[in-house]
DNA sequence: GGGGGGTGATTAAACGTTTAATCGAAACTA
DNA sequence: TAGTTTCGATTAAACGTTTAATCACCCCCC
């Protein structure tokens, strides 16, 4: 910058308003000075202004558990809505443990990160920092900015099964704690009808009993004449899926099977997976919308209302999650076996 | 800082030297100085730091695909071990476009980052810019930082493979044009022994032919006397797994698979996968640390070679895979059934 | 023709940190 | 005792940007 105004014999002032279009700048000084920095390939360096203004552009990404296999897509939405808004994304890994939690957004902080955005995980409570936060998890969870309506979407798995016909079916949850999956399965079970019913394994709960990776015991569940499962997520519905086939169960010619979330491999295993997806690309705008008002606002001299920023008025809190029909989901068999349902192979 | 030196009269640069252990400060009054800090919550400003040295302590991580389900487990390292030496990461997606890679390089280079950790896909070059890289693909890619030893993770496969018996192993690429894909076919192949023999086929010729997410014809394969297939990457596995065990075929006692990566779901499908391992952890830390030094190197004046950073010295440019034995992998059967091999179910 | 107002540019301070240069005093040396 | 280190701390400049305050100037109007 004070290469540009050594060279037009100019003051930096006058390149600085003349670059950001603020001050008086006549115009052809400005369209020189433009050309003469687009010419010389400079790039306003982000230390200065960090330090003078004390904003860094810099958004925190905290992920309570960076396995999570939906962590990608998130990764990618967030970095896609905040590139757009011009900020930059700054992960940290809380690994699932809250303690770390807490020192990685301190650690965020000392960055200098203009705004953090945290996916929860079993409703954890974040404590306030002196920076906005916006939280995505669930509508259930107090605080929540902004997530997709899990409820609206176990909605529409149920009316996609029941309507295929299905009439016992099998929800597997994985963590019984988790607000998501409770919505999720809330959604489900309101949308039982015409004497249709339900029942409820909780996968943990189930591995506690009989160590990590056990079978879930499903072709029981389909000699009992279950003709679909409907798991919380596809990494559930995807062991699912696999005990089923190995077990000698068709998919979905005996046995439905749908999941969440819609993740990588989904569409790539046979049959592929039928799921509900959520619009994470919507989610993570409103995310950051909301984040950079707060930011703009507390730059403005406001001081923010505690707790977690709100989704801008213009949005919904809860974005509507989509079905994403394939494969693994067909219409129940009209003659129900519900003796000899395989297993014996 | 300015507050810490007021309180205690004394200047601020004598607190720099203090918190920094740098110039000369008597030892008592350095206690004094962190003593203060410590009551103030006192954290030293990135910014004005990153003005006066030039540094920001934030390293680029470029991923060429977002939704790539190794990602996870790549960003974990690669934070982990930047946090470790002290930087933060950046995230940036170009969106397996080239392009948009040079321009996320670029914007990081614009928020200041003092190097970049970049993973290649399908050996693309990457333009040299004024900031230390390190690249992460394949030993067999020029210019590569580290990697994992693909070649050698190809012979644990096939070692593991023909140990059990196999003699007919049916191997399943995705893109020819990848170096690690290759790699690992080729450690493989170079390990056929015995009168063991192996057929290539690549996921993405045959859904040029039949349209993607069509069935790969496994069994096909297994009828003509295949008993395993060995993947290069978990992804593909779990297509065949799937494909197989809805054709009837049992996994692994008709047939064995394999795949690479050990990915997310990996563990929890049924059979359980038998994959390889690359040790993200170890690859990590070369790569900051090749990075930290080189970073370290042009601060102090140093100019650096051209081309990506190289691995210290004392470290290897390639990180040995491990063998992680599952369910998905047993024994080949003794009599083989060449003909009728299930498919009708 | 002198005061007032708008215009286009400059000046200078400020952000928070690091660091080379400086300085006073105490301690050692000849 | 005078000269010379050594120690402990200070001064001041510097990084690159923004921005409030200032200034010179021209134009207009009474």
């Amino acid at each position: 910058m004070s290469l540009i105004a050594a060279r037009l014999d100019v003051s930096v002032a006058t390149v600085s308003n003349a670059l950001a279009g603020k001050g008086r700048v006549s115009p052809d000084l400005a369209a020189r000075i433009r050309a003469m920095a687009n010419d010389l390939c400079y790039v306003p360096g982000m230390a200065g202004r960090a330090l003078r203004t004390g904003r860094s552009y810099v958004l925190g990404l905290v992920l309570p558990d960076i396995a999570n296999p939906l962590f990608p897509q998130i990764a990618q939405a967030i970095e896609s809505s905040a590139a757009e808004a011009g900020y930059g994304v700054l992960i940290a890994d809380s690994r699932n443990n809250v303690s770390t939690q807490t020192e990685v957004i301190g650690r965020l902080l000392e960055r200098g990160v203009d705004g953090v955005v945290i996916v929860l995980r079993r409703g954890t409570r974040v404590a306030d920092v002196g920076t906005p936060v916006a939280v995505i998890d669930s509508p259930s969870t107090p605080g929540n900015t902004v997530s997709a309506d899990h409820w609206q979407g176990g909605q529409l798995v149920m009316d996609h099964l029941i309507g295929l016909g299905h009439r016992k079916i099998l929800i597997i949850g994985n963590n019984p704690d988790s607000i998501v999956q409770n919505d999720r399965i809330g959604g489900m079970k309101s949308r039982l009808s015409n004497g249709a019913e339900s029942e409820v394994i909780w996968v943990e709960k189930v591995e506690a009993r009989h160590g990590p990776g056990c079978p879930l015991g499903l072709a029981d569940y389909y000699r009992a004449g279950f003709t679909a499962c409907s798991a919380v997520s596809d990494l559930t519905a995807l062991r699912a899926l696999t005990e089923i086939l190995g077990a000698g169960i068709s998919v979905p010619e005996n046995m439905s099977v749908t999941g969440f979330d819609d993740l990588v491999w989904s569409p790539v295993v046979r049959p592929s997976l039928t799921t509900v997806r959520m619009d994470l690309a919507a989610i993570a705008r409103i995310a950051v919308e909301a984040l950079t008002l707060a930011i703009e606002r507390r730059a403005a001299g406001d001081d923010l209302p505690k707790g977690p920023v709100k989704a801008p008025p213009h949005h919904k809190e809860s974005v509507p999650m989509s079905l994403v029909i394939r494969q693994s989901s067909a219409r129940a068999m009209t003659t129900q076996r519900t003796d000899n349902g395989g297993y014996s192979r």
